[in-house]
DNA sequence: GGGGAACGAGAGAGCGCTCTCACGATTGAG
DNA sequence: CTCAATCGTGAGAGCGCTCTCTCGTTCCCC
């Protein structure tokens, strides 16, 4: 690491201005400055241009520590995300931002961003408690995270980007799971599979038991199904397992991209092709699904939509305390690849 | 989308702990508790134990914007992103985050989210100056962005990404762009190749400049050269030209990823094979490098290091407004896969 | 033309904190 | 033993804004 270095002073900053230079220079009270800028419409017409002209002349904008001091708001929240590189490095997280963003930035609030690590829910929380954030949206909390339920207790709004994993009186954001599952075994049957079978989720977790829900209502209960907990090695083994069972399966719903994708080297060793002799539909529309050889057709959820609808449920909580909780749903689609 | 509802009434909020309940509960005046909740030394121990005790007991968080207020300081530092959606997807910006958040968590900084869409470079601007913000990281920011020059003139904190392309007395974090070159020389020289060419980036940004100064310095001024502009397309037709001009090429210096996904494809058509015909070296290890086939021996830059870097840097002239301007300038490595 | 409603503007009290300044107590030197 | 220096604490003045409350006008209706 090399550095040049070279001397540039920097000068002080400019005066600040205050409420106070621009209501002198209007010729009327503070009261009436901030009625104008605060958009109150009983004001005069001709005092409100006059006021406008001397917020324009003077440069002035409000000192929101000010404004927050008094109205308690901090006109920020918090997108707090698992640590985890994953999810830094997954384009979902792209999609939720701007999702959440496009929200956020016309509503003037700020969006920041938080992990959750050792630790850090107590910052999370302390920053709420200091009036540092009045809200936060919550992304693929682990279900052994004490923070939903300690946010509930400080009356925070908060929004989920799934369903709790123990019920709580929470607000949350999911995708209609079981509608995802049946579109990708609607999906194998029109391709002309008949011997289906599933790799599912783990069963402890929403998701988990909800995509293996939706594919059986929707192929039989006697689908044969192997358990695996959404890593990729789990993919792999649950995969080996379902071969040597079941050698003749042509379609497999997998319950997430990572473990689909940890499952089609497992068949190729096996000496299925995919799609020809085996057709794989994931979960997620991850960046995994992407990775795979071949391309993985999957369940895709509304991430930007889901991620803005978030951040409006977020923003009517903080506006409207009473408002009650609420689950809104969305419905998936299936992107096809080419692993059907 | 369906959505569920059920009323669950929210509390009113517990009320807030002053300083001035603080100061009641320990039996001293409120400059004193205010001097132990910012660690001033001058403090009586017996007075320290009784200050910590009572805050304790009372569960005490000092109000953010009533400090603000006075300090003048946000505690607030900006990440401003170019808003196309290819940053938010690309596992750089995942890379970035974490880096600079590795530095501003622990000092208490807020991370503020920001994309440079239209007029956005005005709301950055505002929050500086409604002390919302405190300084701002600029991330690939577009040569023809007036926001550094802006930034510069109201003498706000601000650390861009890479050298501006205009000579400006702005800090910046870089990679050695010639010394990074010269590693993919050196790479492709040493797996034997040695009729080699180089895809340019374009040569009025820097980056596009130094890549190809530092090739030719390498390998030779004579060598090929084609100009792209970084994009896959201008990749491809660079690649065709390349082909045209001279057959033999079994040597390639891409200076972008992107570029190099684009070439591919062309030397394939040509029935050239990589990399036993020809060997290809990106350049930023970014996420095109992986979804290339086969995927791509490239030049990579310590992301993390240079985004905690940055913070580093832009925490420094928010503590001491006079820090001179200061470049840091980082040594890239090669990743090595199967292109060449 | 008189009474009351409706309306618009100003005065002023905070919001919770920091920080300067003054002051009493303690200490040390002469 | 006195006087000055030192140290720790408290009083109080803001920081810039919002918002309630008051008060003077205007307007309308009978």
């Amino acid at each position: 690491m090399v550095s040049y270095k070279e001397v540039v002073p920097r000068h002080p900053m400019t005066r600040r201005v205050t409420l106070e230079e621009v209501a002198r220079a209007a010729g009327v009270s503070r009261a009436t400055v901030s009625r104008v800028v605060n958009g109150v419409t009983s004001v005069d017409e001709n005092i409100r241009q006059a006021v406008e002209e001397a917020i324009s002349n003077t440069g002035y904008l409000p000192n929101l520590a000010a404004r927050s001091l008094v109205t308690r708001r901090a006109d920020a929240v918090a997108l707090v995300l698992p640590d985890e590189d994953r999810v830094l490095g997954d384009p979902f997280f792209g999609r939720v931002v701007r999702g959440v963003m496009t929200v956020t930035a016309p509503a003037g609030l700020h969006l920041v961003l938080t992990t959750t690590g050792v630790g850090t829910g107590d910052q999370v929380l302390s920053d709420l408690k200091r009036g540092r954030l009045d809200g936060v949206i919550l992304i693929h909390t682990s279900p052994a995270d004490p923070l939903p339920g300690r946010l509930l207790d400080g009356h925070f709004p908060v929004v989920l980007s799934a369903r709790p994993s123990v019920p709580l009186p929470i607000t949350y954001v999911d995708v209609h799971q079981t509608a995802g599952a049946s579109l990708a075994a609607r999906h194998l049957r029109y391709a002309g599979r008949s011997r289906l079978a599933t790799i599912a989720g783990p069963q402890d977790s929403p998701a988990g038991q909800d995509r293996l829900r939706g594919f059986r209502d929707a192929v039989g209960d006697d689908v044969p199904w192997v358990e695996g907990d959404f890593t990729l090695p789990s993919g792999a083994a649950a995969m080996s397992r379902l071969l040597a069972e079941h050698p003749d399966v042509d379609g497999v719903f997998v319950a997430s991209d990572l473990m689909a994708r940890g499952a089609l080297p497992v068949l190729r060793r096996a000496g299925r092709r995919v799609p020809e002799d085996v057709a794989i539909v994931g979960f997620d529309d991850s960046r995994a699904a992407l990775d795979c050889d071949p391309p993985l057709t999957t369940v895709r959820q509304p991430t930007e939509e889901m991620a803005a609808e978030m951040a409006r449920l977020l923003v009517r909580q903080i506006e409207h305390p009473e408002t009650p909780v609420a689950a809104v749903i969305f419905q998936p689609t299936l992107v096809v690849r080419h692993s059907t």
